[in-house]
RNA sequence: GGAGCCGUAGUUCAGUUUGGUUAGAACGCCUGACUGUCACUCAGGAGGUCGCGAGUUCGAGUCUCGUCGGUUCCGCCA
């Protein structure tokens, strides 16, 4: 088709071109009919820029008036100064006195407008992801995420990364989430997985001696979606040779040194805080803290204070070795500068919602002048002991301590949501922060009551830390579930945005852990011989870490779910509601890879 | 697999608590008027499988059950 090409683009003109002769071509965002005298909006992802359209030119504005939104066309004209000026956009001392107007083609009227503040459902805006996309807010996000992208690559380069692509089509492992699978048709009967991440790549190129790795890559998980959870997701991934932990940690914090200042000029602190596993869930409840949280304190046991209480419940817990812990909640006050008073409808909130979390209830403790308390559990406290707690928080008037008792990790847990969810209801989040954190140090395994038996915590290949090297020998499961690896998790604003480990690449410990997992030597053989082979030829002590590329720019973005940054993404039913897929295929199909449906 | 919330005009929502006349509003769309708008304004108009299916009832957008879709969370998952 013959049209006439834009000499501009729709955001870069200016008065400084006032006189100039340009062409625009772009899409209709709005039509400002004054009965006469016509302007129009055209838009492309450079901009705005307003057309004027006469009346005294009649074949022009005869066209003009067919136009609708969304219409994409070229426009000519001579760039003039507007009579009133808009100074809220960037072009909006000038306008184009159009003597050329062409359709290129026509639009529907659209399911929704095109506007920075969406009003559409995110059905409908999955449906007509064309449509969102043309919306400024996700173009930006689209192009905030491509900037990412770039630093990413010149960030590694810059340090002799390689860059090396690995296979989608890959061998189903055992670990880990469910694998998608792709049948073969030539090995009928036989399938493909999708890499859950290219972790046995990476370190077979360490084995290969490229020393430095580094991939922008897509990875799949057939698990159940969130708002931070994609089927297909991308991830940054890292591994190097002859390294420690620090020297993962320098190279990451570099990384993310650079993404903010080149994105958001903020030159962030390093080295990041860290915190070991056990330290996160004593103090946080979570392997994931969001450092952001102010005014509530962090987790405190208070066994010992209150453990000769006459409170049934919490001798039944002392009883059952469990424990007692708690959490403070500072006098808080409303953006009224007004204190909100922390009241039976508050307490009774978050009762039903630690019920959910499998509680009988929750104790709290309101303090009031002169440290006298308001409680439902006083009664059963010792003067001394109330002093005693309300020293060990600094507890001041206007202040409520949160207490809840039962077996450890369920009661750290469970303060730690609690954390989470009176930081959302009132706003105790610091936005304006960038909170970065490693957690260091989990467990290697951890015991699974259904079955017995112990699983990777991490992934298999993860080495423990060298003082609990001996326990690999052990049965008892305490001393095993002591042990601790070489693995780490960034956390970045209560999202786990990064992960990794110093890998096993010495056979024998190798053989120990899978032991340990119950994998015999021939299963280990059949799921990871090749992995295993590759060790037997010099492999380099080596590690790495993958970062979560979506979570990253997710927060870059200021925006809650990936979805907003992922150009097509699935529905929380792993669907896509643009192209239907997953769908049916033929008959044809499914005979030639030798698949026969069961019926439902 | 489980729990919560949502589903009404092209779109965003009100109406559902307490079943009852012709299901409303705004934006968008169509027609007309208007020569400096930029959320243009003004006048008029069209537009509804109340997600779908059963049930209760004289009567269901409204109540009950089921189902489908979206979303958040738990389980699951780095």
């Amino acid at each position: 088709m013959n049209f006439t090409k834009r000499t501009k683009t729709c955001g870069e003109l200016n008065i400084t071109g006032k006189g100039e002769y340009i062409t625009l071509n772009g899409w209709v965002t709005k039509i400002r009919d004054l009965g006469g005298l016509l302007f129009i909006d055209l838009r492309d992802r450079y901009g705005l820029t307003q057309l004027k359209i006469n009346p005294e030119n009649k074949s022009i504005y005869e066209t003009a008036m067919t136009l609708g939104n969304e219409y994409v066309i070229s426009a000519s004209g001579t760039v003039i100064e507007r009579e009133s000026k808009n100074m809220n956009i960037p072009t909006g001392e000038i306008e184009i006195d159009v003597d050329k107007l062409e359709i290129l083609n026509k639009s529907d009227v659209p399911p929704f407008n095109i506007e920075e503040e969406v009003k559409a459902s995110e059905e409908l805006r999955l449906q007509y992801r064309y449509m969102d996309l043309r919306r400024k807010t996700m173009l930006k996000n689209i192009i905030l995420r491509n900037e990412v992208y770039h630093i990413v690559h010149n960030y590694f380069k810059d340090l002799e990364f390689v860059e090396v692509e690995t296979p989608v089509l890959m061998k189903s492992t055992p670990e880990g989430a469910r694998d998608f699978l792709v049948p073969s048709r030539i090995h009928k009967g036989k399938f493909y997985a999708l890499p859950q991440s290219p972790q046995t790549y990476k370190q077979i190129l360490m084995i290969a001696g490229l020393d430095r790795y580094v991939q922008i890559c897509k990875c799949f998980r057939d698990e159940d979606l969130r708002a931070d959870r994609q089927p297909e997701f991308t991830q940054i991934d890292v591994e190097m040779s002859f390294i420690k932990q620090d020297d993962v940690f320098d190279i990451s914090e570099g990384l993310f040194k650079r993404i903010w200042k080149e994105i958001k000029n903020i030159d962030i602190i390093t080295p990041f805080r860290k915190l070991t596993y056990d330290d996160a869930i004593l103090l946080y409840g979570t392997d994931k803290p969001d450092l952001r949280i102010e005014k509530i304190s962090e987790i405190h046991l208070i066994t010992e204070i209150v453990k000769d209480s006459e409170f049934k419940v919490f001798q039944d817990a002392v009883k059952k070795n469990g424990i007692i812990a708690a959490i403070k909640l500072d006098r808080i006050i409303d953006n009224k500068n007004k204190k909100i008073e922390i009241t039976r409808k508050i307490t009774d909130n978050l009762t039903e919602y630690v019920k959910q979390l499998g509680f009988g209830g929750i104790g709290y403790m309101k303090i009031g002048v002169n440290g006298e308390v308001s409680s439902p559990i006083a009664k059963y406290l010792s003067q001394e002991n109330i002093t005693e707690l309300l020293g060990e928080f600094n507890a001041e008037e206007g202040d409520t301590i949160f207490i809840l008792s039962g077996e450890y990790m369920k009661v750290q847990t469970a303060l730690g949501n609690l954390r989470n969810k009176i930081a959302a209801d009132f706003n105790l989040i610091n936005e304006s922060r960038y909170e970065f954190l490693w957690i260091t140090d989990f467990p290697l395994f951890k015991y699974n009551e259904e079955t017995g038996g112990f699983e990777g915590e991490h992934h298999v290949f993860t080495i423990p830390r060298n003082e609990h090297l001996k326990y690999l020998d052990s049965s008892n499961r305490n001393e095993i579930e002591s042990i601790r690896a070489i693995c780490y998790d960034l956390v970045l604003n209560g999202n786990e945005i990064g992960s990794g480990s110093i890998r096993i690449h010495i056979p024998e410990i190798q053989n120990k852990v899978f032991k340990i997992i119950g994998l015999t030597d021939e299963e280990a053989k059949s799921k990871f011989g090749f992995l295993l082979n590759a060790f037997k030829y010099g492999a380099p002590p080596h590690g790495g870490v993958a970062f979560g590329f979506d979570r990253i720019v997710a927060v870059l973005c200021g925006v809650k779910s990936i979805r907003e940054v992922i150009a097509f993404p699935k529905t929380v039913s792993a669907s896509s509601l643009m192209d239907d897929s997953p769908d049916i295929v033929e008959e044809k199909q499914l005979k030639e890879l030798g698949i026969k449906l069961e019926k439902k």
